[in-house]
DNA sequence: CAGCATCCTTTGGGATACTG
DNA sequence: CAGTATCCCAAAGGATGCTG
């Protein structure tokens, strides 16, 4: 019997269009840059390296496990390096590698494009929101 | 008393500068562009109009539900138009803005740098992973 | 055909406390 | 000081069924 078939094909095909999705060289780039810490980890990295504390204290607004987190996955990703120095008292410092500092030109970009655009998506929204929630009486 | 003072001036502070965050211009971009499916729609519409059903089929994997609230910000934020024609059976065509035609070279750029790098990111990943996972015996 | 509304599961993120 | 582990809540996302 087949009765199973179309709502498991469907998912199968779900399945398969995510794992296309994350393959996707534009989507792994976009999903890294869009995490909300990322940009300001590099950002905070750019002018030199810094130690756990600093970083916890630049990028303050960052829960201290989404500081390790995020870190290790830019790690993990060759964006930036872990340096450990000693054992008692630990001293960590994190810079940016090569790589990490290629993203640099990419996120000005970005931010070049939201600055010369941003007014006018925020227009749109008044636009749109004052034709759609105002009351209509 | 001033107990409570400590945790909630750290939740304030985590407020304002989340608050921040979502008033920067670039994250505001960002948060636009990596959401999963705006990618998606936008290169879809970007040969032309479409009605609901074409994009539906054509950016299989959506569900409805995140076609319709994903078309309805790209609306509100300017970046496409939406076009009813007829009630019944009702037609609705969607079309870039001249505004969401603009984002399609920021997208490239994303693409391009994406193909550019990807490879040496996950090579970084690979090394990453055979250091961390592999076990140490 | 287009699109709400409802329900339910999964995930992400935050607070807290503990270890080398 | 740097990092891990645990608990917990809110939000995102998906499936389904109903309406103009």
């Amino acid at each position: 019997m087949t009765t199973a078939g179309a709502a498991q094909r469907r998912e199968t095909t779900r399945r398969e269009y995510n794992a296309n999705l994350a393959e996707c060289p534009g989507h792994e780039v976009l999903a890294a840059l869009s995490d909300k810490w990322v940009t300001l980890i590099v950002s905070a990295l750019a002018d030199g390296p810094l130690r756990h504390g600093e970083l916890a204290r630049t990028v303050a607004g960052a829960t201290q496990k989404m500081l390790t987190q995020t870190l290790r996955r830019l790690e993990r990703d060759g964006l930036v390096t872990r340096t450990v120095t000693g054992t008692v008292p630990p001293r960590v410092d994190y810079e940016l590698t090569d790589l990490g500092h290629d993203i640099l030109p990419l996120q000005r970009a970005i931010k070049a494009w939201a600055e010369t655009h941003i007014d006018r998506v925020h227009a749109a929204r008044e636009r749109y929101d004052g034709r759609h929630q105002e009351p209509r009486c």
